[in-house]
DNA sequence: TTAAGTACTGACAAAAATGTAAGTAATGAG
DNA sequence: CTCATTACTTACATTTTTGTCAGTACTTAA
């Protein structure tokens, strides 16, 4: 949980407010939102069982807090249906599907920076 | 400093190996990170003192900690001269400037889509 | 000899993010 | 009545990031 008042959280919020680049960053900087937010933009609609095989390492807990905090940033949509068992499904909003060019293109820039996989 | 054998840590750089995105997001999310890179980009060569009262909200030793890992990251470089008082200066490497575009993609989609200063 | 200037460093503390392991709720099938 | 299935939750622990505050090193100028 956040603290409201924090110098931490009032740096955060600060420089939010005023920097769009820190914004985005704030929003897709989770350990493992980038990875959701990819395979949610290459399958569409997703179950939260095949969320959860499409990434084994993550937990469910934290495969849950990363979902919900796109949630609530509106990136994503929880779609739940009244059966038994369960039935919940992941898709992108809007919001989520335009961030795909600029995905893109922190990804090509990764691929093309960082140490390589086989070397 | 970083365990070496974490749950955390292996999880970040088995994701950085095999992710471009979230390998790039990695480099540029330190919480004044943005802030250091946009204010290299906008005036070229500036001492540490100028860079501290472009961002008075740091504090030093956070502030030292942030451009360390830029520069372990190839993204800045650190000019030192031999005088009295020191005299540090800090710039982009190649590398740093490649980024450009992609901040300012990213700078966009924040302005576009944060919750706006004045309402 | 003392002070001024610059770019830090160190010891410590708080807060935030991530991870572990076990448990829960609802219901239909057998 | 018991079990399987699914999508979580809960309590707790560890790791990582960020922040506070005071101090240091070096030399020149007064």
């Amino acid at each position: 949980m956040r603290k409201e008042s924090s110098t931490n959280t009032l740096n955060r919020n600060n420089i939010n407010l005023n920097c769009g680049m820190a914004y985005t960053l704030d929003l897709i900087g989770g350990r493992w939102k980038p990875n959701i937010l990819w395979i949610l933009m290459k399958n569409g609609k997703l179950r939260y069982s095949e969320l959860k095989k499409s990434i084994p390492d993550v937990s469910e807990r934290i495969l849950v807090l990363q979902l919900r905090e796109l949630e609530k940033d509106g990136l994503i949509k929880r779609l739940v249906y009244a059966e038994v068992p369960p039935r919940v499904e992941y898709e992108l909003t809007n919001d989520g599907h335009s961030l795909k060019p600029m995905l893109q293109i922190i990804s090509d820039w990764g691929d093309v920076h960082r140490p390589k996989n086989g070397n």
